[in-house]
RNA sequence: GGAGAGAUGGCAGAGCGGUCGAAUGCGGCGGUCUUGAAAACCGUUGACUGUCACAGGUCCGGGGGUUCGAAUCCCUCUCUCUCCGCCA
């Protein structure tokens, strides 16, 4: 969420910056600020009321003590007055602020100078690429059926169970997911970034905080009775962690990190984007948060690119790193970079990895704040990246290293996995 | 799930329907003392809103009510604790 003052100062600016982001409803900027006049004008309004019967009420309870029983019920009756426009002024209060709250929300974050314009992910920027991609065997096949093949996964038996979409490892199917989640957390930590399990399940403010709701509501799968949302992202709860805090300036950056499963309906998905591990309605990943101080936020960001760049690498995967265009950027981003590995069977990019600086957007819905050497108080900025999600590395691993004799494992697996080879 | 108790500032913990944004202790910050530190002593220390700055307003778990006036009384929801039941 955007702060209105920033918006009242900055209405040009904001208006220009959103347009990059192919943002429609650019009158929901001007609508913000009158809702906010019009707020503004209420609350003094109330105000000035309350203040009267506070003063009245006051001078009642002094006349009561002296005994001015006759002057004491007069001023009552006055009171009695005030109330009537108390009320009314209160509630259209109410109902502006609600107004205000509602436009607010549907403003996405304005993009950094950075972001380059465009529409569609092929306007995307292309800002690097790593590794090399493999030269298959011609009877080369995709990873959904190496799966089977080495019995790693069961998607017909997830269907049983669950339905399409919740995948079951078995074997050294899921030994491989427990040995990349290890390694994943063992690198993160090594980073300086602190572990945390956190619930799988998260409340509505929790939801509301990093920005799923109100607008992503039917993204995530609800549990009605507890009004409970099975979580997206780790993000979510790691992220909420500091919810409605005030750090002092020296406990930042503060860098989490956390595995966690993640649920997403994906309502709308179809076709061959679906197959296999390509999306799925379960999949496990392991995520890094940093909060920091709004001056080093782009700094970190290339440092979270690097980080991740390099746990790229230790998997010898062929990658490159786009830099979103406005048009492709989440809603809660600034600035993205989405991290693809080249899964050569399929002969497609799988984003693997997105990490993001959102500056004040979460930050300003959540209260997260720091206190500075003054004793001032001011948001900080959050940042997050996937580091990384499994399904897709894992498609790309088997699809890459596939031979006549199995599926040869990356150098830094070894150690988790137990074996260099899948046969 | 049943019975009872409770929810107050960063933490602990007072609080008669009016002078309570709230005692006190701890913690934090500043100072005195000290070569320096500790101790001791002195001072200071909630957030939001609003204003050029004052003033003013809001917040004592959330929501509603009673009252001229609510941290204080009533209702309700949520959460926590104790006991019982169930249970990985």
């Amino acid at each position: 969420m955007l702060q209105v003052n920033f918006l009242r100062q900055n209405r040009d600016l904001a208006i220009q910056k959103l347009s990059i982001r192919n943002f429609k409803d650019i009158d929901l900027v001007d609508q913000v600020i009158s809702a906010d006049d019009k707020r503004k004008k209420l609350q003094t309004t109330v105000d000035e009321l309350l203040a009267k019967r506070n003063s009245l009420s006051k001078e009642i309870g002094a006349s009561m003590a002296k005994g001015l029983k006759e002057e004491a019920e007069e001023k009552k009756k006055l009171v009695a007055d005030l109330k009537t426009d108390i009320e009314k002024a209160e509630k259209q209060l109410i109902e502006t602020g609600a107004e205000l709250q509602n436009l607010l929300v549907r403003i996405p974050n304005l993009p950094s100078d950075k972001v380059p314009a465009g529409k569609t992910p092929e306007d995307n920027v292309n800002i690097k690429e790593g590794g090399s991609k493999p030269i298959l065997a011609p009877d080369a096949v995709p990873h959904w059926e190496l799966t089977t093949k080495y019995s790693l996964i069961d998607f017909e038996l997830g269907n049983k169970i669950t339905g399409s979409g919740f995948p079951v490892y078995k074997n050294k199917g899921a030994k491989l997911q427990r040995a990349l989640i290890q390694y994943f957390l063992d690198y993160n930590t090594a980073a300086g970034y602190i572990e945390y399990e956190p619930p799988f399940m998260v409340n509505e403010d929790s939801a509301y905080g990093t920005g799923q709701l109100p607008d992503k509501e039917g993204q995530m799968y609800h549990a009605v009775a507890d009004n409970f949302y099975l979580i997206p992202t780790a993000e979510v709860p790691l992220t909420n962690i500091y919810r409605d805090e005030i750090v002092n300036e020296s406990l930042l950056p503060i860098k989490m990190t956390a595995y966690t499963p993640c649920f997403r309906r994906e309502a709308g998905s179809y076709g061959k984007d679906v197959r296999g591990l390509n999306r799925l309605h379960q999949f496990d990943k392991v995520e890094i948060v940093e909060l920091v101080h709004p001056d080093k936020s782009y700094e970190v960001l290339e440092t979270m690119v690097q980080h991740i760049e390099k746990l790229l690498q230790s998997l010898e995967l062929p990658y490159r790193i786009l830099k979103l265009c406005g048009g492709d950027m989440g809603f809660t981003s600034a600035l993205t970079y989405d991290f693809e590995v080249y899964s050569a069977a399929q002969q497609k990019w799988l984003e693997v990895s997105s990490v993001s600086n959102f500056e004040t957007f979460q930050t300003n819905r959540m209260k997260i704040r720091f206190r500075d050497g003054q004793g001032k108080i001011h948001l900080v900025h959050s940042l997050n990246g996937s580091s990384m999600a499994l399904p897709r590395i894992v498609a790309a691993l088997l699809e890459n290293n596939q031979t006549a004799e199995g599926i040869r494992l990356p150098e830094v697996l070894y150690n988790y996995f137990g074996t260099t080879i899948i046969n």
